[in-house]
DNA sequence: GTCATTTATCATGC
DNA sequence: GCATGATAAATGAC
């Protein structure tokens, strides 16, 4: 029994998943509605960690990856940046 | 495929030698992965002891080929890994319905 | 020393 | 074929 929860533990480890459809909505809304300084606090990682239904850890992941790739790519991310600031603008989280 | 030799990148401090000028903010060593070999030997001593001092790191650098600011360094990063695994499996585990 | 990061790389999804 | 999440070197604050 042991070692089947053992290899479990490693083989969801190893296994990628996307995030669901509203967890990247949300990382996306607070991500964009603090671009000037995309630095969460760890209060407001387990916040987003708790709306988002993923672990704190895997908000840093994603803060990380995102923070990199949109300065290495602000074009890119031009049309989902407007995207959200427009949802932010007609009554988003305040 | 052939710049990760630790030999020719940096100096001993670790600081950079690639322009002449004194001022010019040295560049961000490139991450460069260990080898099977060299993971091996890292975790064995990690194995014995979670704290490397210093003769060991100097001994093991030199096997490695690596540097000892390296070598440091690879042993804080692999405690810091230790500390999110056991993070993992407790809440991987606290919510598990065979148990 | 820890620890939050940056950056490149790895592994997977689709 | 890239997008995306996780991990591995490397840096810097403290």
């Amino acid at each position: 029994a042991v070692m089947i929860l053992r290899s479990r533990f490693l083989d969801a480890r190893r296994k990628r998943r996307n995030f669901s459809k509203q967890a990247t909505e949300g990382l996306n809304e607070y991500f964009y509605s603090h671009l000037s300084n995309p630095y969460p606090s760890e209060e407001a990682k387990e916040e987003l960690a708790k709306q988002c239904g993923i672990t704190v850890s895997q908000v840093s992941n994603w803060f990380g990856n995102k923070r990199i790739r949109y300065k290495k790519n602000i074009g890119k991310f031009q049309e989902e940046a407007n995207l959200y600031a427009m949802k932010t603008a007609l009554g988003g989280p305040q | 495929s052939g710049s990760c030799t630790s030999s020719s990148a940096t100096t001993k401090d670790g600081t950079a030698n690639k322009s002449s000028h004194s001022s010019t903010p040295r560049t961000r060593k490139k991450r460069c992965p260990y080898s099977k070999f060299q993971i091996r030997e890292l975790e064995r001593e990690f194995f014995f002891n979670v704290y490397i001092n210093k003769e060991k790191r100097l001994q093991l650098s030199r096997m490695l080929n690596l540097t000892d600011r390296q070598v440091k360094i690879w042993f804080q990063n692999r405690r810091m890994k230790e500390k999110k695994l056991s993070r993992d499996r407790l809440q991987y585990f606290s919510g598990n319905p065979l148990l």
